[in-house]
DNA sequence: CTGAAAGCGCTTACAG
DNA sequence: CTGAAAGCGCTTACAG
């Protein structure tokens, strides 16, 4: 029976077919740019669809075809450089094959909590790849069995996984330290919320690791939240007691603070002052940081590829599972 | 006839309703909470419900109700604090009404010219919100004429918007710092895209402006990147010549380095060095820095609302204009 | 190469 | 309160 609400009747395919004076079928197939489509007949319909404005409705589309072209993204707060190399990564692959990514940040609380509310999301893609938070669990309640989760930076029993061996980051971190005849801290982020990633934590037990092996030891650890606020203020604190010391930071992101305010009290960043990061962010390498590089672009790529193969049917096994080395890349610091 | 590719049928409503012994109307009223539902019949189904794992197709909905319950945002690159206020305040009044939000941050070239492509996402939801980029012009173009959208942080003649009086913005900073007798000096971003923002240059004309009238005039102007890298460098070109100055930064998070830069060079931040940001980010609270005050979460709840409104056809004028006052906010820089 | 028609999985006015 | 059926706007196997 008609609609309720009278809305305003939108231009159909086969609208276009009558202006045009064919069938629907054929103005589909155009549309999907079918190649057994006379040349005349298929200029009629394209001057129909210009004509017309006929804009095509996609959920008709993704109900017959039972695809949707669209893949969901689920990552922490979208702070850093981080996301968007991975994101970039990810967007390459996903273009080239057709699809589309929607983000879904996880920015607040609430997000976190409306993940379940907004299945409706969820249950509209494709396939999801989830990224640095730990919501396979969730996730598995209520989207669709066969759509397929390819989980980034997390390992994950139900699904397939990319990560980075962070321990073994940590260790040569710790080896490169070894060598160096000073006091050593190491400025990281502690978990504030059930679902973050460990990533640091691992990265930081490889460290620490390493050291005690070559009888070495962390003189003390900070702990501080995500943001560079707090660690300008840890870095002032060390730096007006110690004018010589190495510094390992679980992330490029807080070593920048770290830097800047050595670099402004006029201490010898690179002699005096060693500071390795984590990532190889971009701006570790504008600023020269010297890291333990993690190949982000790769981890989205790969994670992109092996969803697209899942979606296709194309692998067998029940869970796959990448693991990724990072490098230590010495630089000025 | 028959799909084409033998998938895993999935369970639907016609499922659902033979196991319960109903029909499949009945079954799409309890799944929408229709009240004219005997209880019983309601368990049954709920019961049918959960034994078959059944799981509704939301393009089968959309396609039937002509309503996606999706709005799709607009934003530049998510740096910053800044948007993850806009969207909280945006998801409430959505999450409200019943709706989620898509995101599309515009996080690299690709993403732009992808926005064309990617009509399929602007296409499947019920309204756009739009902030801090020119893509009015371009939307026109592919997005369903019916599809309200809205603008923040950016004047449009085709669609409704919420803005920030940034002139007047800078007109308050101006006035504040004119008492000062000292140096004036300012940090701001040029645009390098198109289609990025102009606040930045409309607060810093209205700085200028009220600067003008009270006979005084800004001493320099520090163009920087988004970022804090080259912020630092500026922060410690200015100190290392002036030691008494006073700074205006046309957003808050550029005005972090140059306070961290000050702090650690030990010169009084708030005496012989002035600080006066723009927004009111949380950062600003943090560091109590004096800044402009933005109403960014009314800006959201406002744009949102808005939206809504336009999509329920409650609104009769042809484009509505929202602009929202700025405010001077005296803390300890 | 092309048209007529079935089918995708829902919602909803209609008639009990 | 409830079932049967039409309709939403596409795609695609089928039969020319």
């Amino acid at each position: 029976m008609p609609r309720l609400k009278q809305k305003i009747r939108r231009i159909t395919i086969k609208d276009v077919a009558e202006f045009a004076g064919v069938g629907v079928g054929t103005v589909s197939r155009v549309l999907n740019n079918n190649p057994h489509v006379d040349s005349k007949t298929r200029q009629k319909v394209l001057d129909a669809i210009k004509k017309l404005g006929y804009i095509p409705n996609p959920h008709a589309r993704r109900l017959s075809t039972g695809e949707s072209n669209l893949i969901t993204v689920i990552t922490p707060e979208m702070k850093g450089d981080f996301y968007q190399i991975l994101l970039s990564a990810i967007d390459e692959v996903l273009i080239k094959n057709g699809y589309s990514s929607l983000l879904y940040p996880l920015y607040n609380e609430r997000k976190y909590e409306g993940l379940k509310k907004s299945s409706d999301i969820l249950l509209s893609t494709d396939g999801i790849i989830v990224d640095g938070v730990s919501v396979d669990n969730i996730l598995k309640g209520f989207i669709n069995p066969q759509t397929p989760v390819v989980c980034v930076e997390q390992d994950s029993d139900k699904y397939d996984s990319v990560i980075v061996d962070n321990h073994y980051g940590g260790i040569l971190a710790g080896d490169y330290f070894s060598d160096f005849d000073m006091d050593i801290f190491v400025v990281t982020h502690r978990k504030s919320h059930e679902l973050e990633s460990t990533v640091f934590d691992e990265r930081l037990e490889g460290f620490q690791e390493s050291l005690e092996r070559k009888g070495r030891g962390i003189d003390k650890i900070y702990y501080v939240p995500l943001d560079w606020e707090s660690t300008f203020e840890v870095a002032r604190r060390i730096f007006s007691r110690y004018k010589r010391c190495a510094i390992f930071t679980t992330t490029d992101y807080l070593a920048v603070p770290i830097i800047e305010v050595a670099r402004t009290m006029e201490l010898k960043v690179g002699k005096d002052v060693k500071v390795c990061g984590f990532d190889d962010l971009p701006i570790a390498q504008i600023l020269e940081i010297t890291t333990i590089k993690q190949p982000i672009y790769d981890m989205g790529k790969i994670a992109a590829d092996l969803l697209i193969k899942r979606i296709n049917g194309r692998i067998k096994e029940k869970v796959k599972k990448y693991v990724l080395k990072p490098e230590l890349v010495i630089r000025s610091t």
